[in-house]
RNA sequence: GGGCUCGUAGUGAAGAGGCCUAUCACGCCUCCCUGUCACGGAGGAGAUCGCCGGUUCGAAUCCGGUCGGGCCCGCCA
């Protein structure tokens, strides 16, 4: 007899059926059992009542894998309204060892607890409410993939092995590759930018490496990037709206179409600007804000702090109803070699996207005049000839248009759309400063 | 890298100098139970209180060290 999924059990009532799945949840009445079967759209109760099926279950344990048929029967009692009667049980993997965490119910994610939520993780991806978090995850892509798509951006794939360090920043892993030294890429930052040369525009959803030891609820070691960029821009207000639009669009799918998820799992309400237009906050009239709401003197800073984040997204929430806001105009200081500056204005022509008080992704124009790169670079100390750089200056010399784009969390857009609070809950099996396992 | 915190059965918690021969809940084992869905009931097993040293008549509890977590800051997605 062919498998049917747990979800299709409903409409076969009346006739006897197969099913295949694990073990979830036993009931012992006595003289009837009911148990769960967990298969992958869902669950399924059968019930025993024949001793000797029972007994195949003595001493197996959650996860026990198994294969079951009976008669399916409408029953308004049962999770569903359908179940398994008359049930011969087969089983195909019997697990004799007690698991060390229990799967049926919600699994706790405290703070404190998390190390246990990670040690434990190959099971606890089995409990129904945490494999909802993944499968949002996986839904949130595939909508950013969706409008990216309709927007006429091709996906590309990016070397994660690099010679030798490139950006600055953040601080690289260095590992030993055949006799030379080589480096993990913190962002495929260069690699899009060439691709501008080609596709015009170009994203990639990809892992980035950072060896930054820190040890806070938004970082990883090891992190899922969506990076864009986009050629033949009119200026940075394009970027920006496109990452505006593309943010919302997914979030808004993702609220319409598994809103019961997101509720179950305690998400908070979206809210989203009238109009679409997301508000905007240059720094300087942040710290600006920060400075007299708080009296803590921040004006001097050339990046927000972690509580203006929370401070500002909290006051486009408040007063503008948006869940999104720009941070833009990064002071000149804060510029790298590739960003496009404007000098007159002191500026640099960088916004970040905040989401619920979070970072969520940095989007700065370019510079793509050739001489002036060159001498960026020069003034920051970097040497051109470099192999690391070689190759990325070869696409400014022979002609890339006015570009820009963004590098975006995509761990931080699943931690913060659902309301966790830290981006490891997010990530199926999280990389961190003391954590290299499972 | 700096600061602050926390380590008690498999899991989550209580105990804060003697009441501890360490308590509770879930899970596990045995038995009872025909509509459970956090099933219920009776009984049982399971912990050198992270580790090392010290103070004390007496330490899970106080002190020092050490190892392992967590949170915040810096930095960033």
């Amino acid at each position: 007899m062919d498998r049917i999924l747990s979800s299709d059990v409903k409409s076969h009532v009346g006739s006897t059926v197969h099913i295949e799945g694990w073990l979830h949840k036993k009931r012992m009445l006595g003289g009837l059992t009911f148990i769960n079967v967990r298969d992958r759209r869902g669950l399924v109760q059968v019930v025993l009542q024949d001793k000797d099926e029972v007994e195949k279950l003595r001493g197996m344990q959650i996860g026990t894998v198994l294969a079951v048929d009976g008669t399916v029967k409408d029953e308004p009692r049962a999770p569903g309204g359908a179940e398994l009667h008359d049930a011969k049980l087969e089983v195909l993997v019997p697990v004799t060892d007690e698991p060390p965490i229990e799967i049926d119910k919600p699994i706790q994610h405290k703070a404190e607890n998390l190390d246990t939520l990670f040690e434990y993780r190959v099971l606890n991806v089995r409990n129904l409410q945490e494999q909802k978090i993944f499968k949002l995850r996986s839904q949130l892509t595939r909508y950013i993939r969706e409008f990216l798509d309709q927007h006429e951006f091709v996906e590309i794939d990016t070397p994660k092995f690099l010679a030798g360090a490139t950006e600055g920043g953040a601080e690289v892993f260095k590992l030993d590759y055949f006799g030379k030294e080589a480096t993990l890429a913190q962002s495929p930052q260069f690699y899009k930018q060439i691709m501008v040369g080609a596709y015009e525009r170009v994203y990639e959803i990809g892992h980035s490496y950072r060896a930054e030891p820190s040890a806070t609820t938004r970082h990883l070691t090891e992190l899922t990037m969506l990076d864009i960029e986009m050629g033949f821009v009119s200026g940075h207000d394009e970027v920006l709206d496109m990452v505006g639009d593309m943010t919302q669009y997914a979030l808004k799918k993702v609220y319409e179409e598994h809103g019961d998820t997101l509720k179950s799992l305690n998400a908070p309400e979206l809210k989203l600007p009238e109009g679409g237009k997301i508000p905007r906050f240059t720094i300087a009239q942040i710290h600006d804000m920060y400075t007299k709401a708080t009296g803590t003197d921040t004006t001097k800073e050339k990046d927000l702090t972690p509580d203006e984040e929370r401070f500002i997204s909290e006051h486009a929430l408040k007063e503008l109803g948006s869940d999104l806001v720009f941070a833009t105009e990064f002071p000149i200081e804060a510029a790298k070699f590739y960003h496009k500056v404007d000098t007159e204005k002191g500026i640099t022509m960088w916004a970040d996207l905040l989401f619920r008080g979070l970072e969520l992704a940095t989007c700065p124009l370019r510079e793509n005049n050739y001489q002036k790169m060159v001498e960026q670079m020069t003034k920051a100390g970097l040497d051109v000839n470099h192999e690391g750089f070689k190759y990325y200056l070869q696409a400014f010399k022979y002609g890339l248009p006015q570009h820009g784009g963004c590098g975006f969390g995509i761990d931080r857009l699943v931690e913060k759309t659902i309301g966790l609070a830290n981006v490891k809950e997010a990530t199926l099996f999280p990389r961190d400063i003391n954590r290299l396992t499972p």
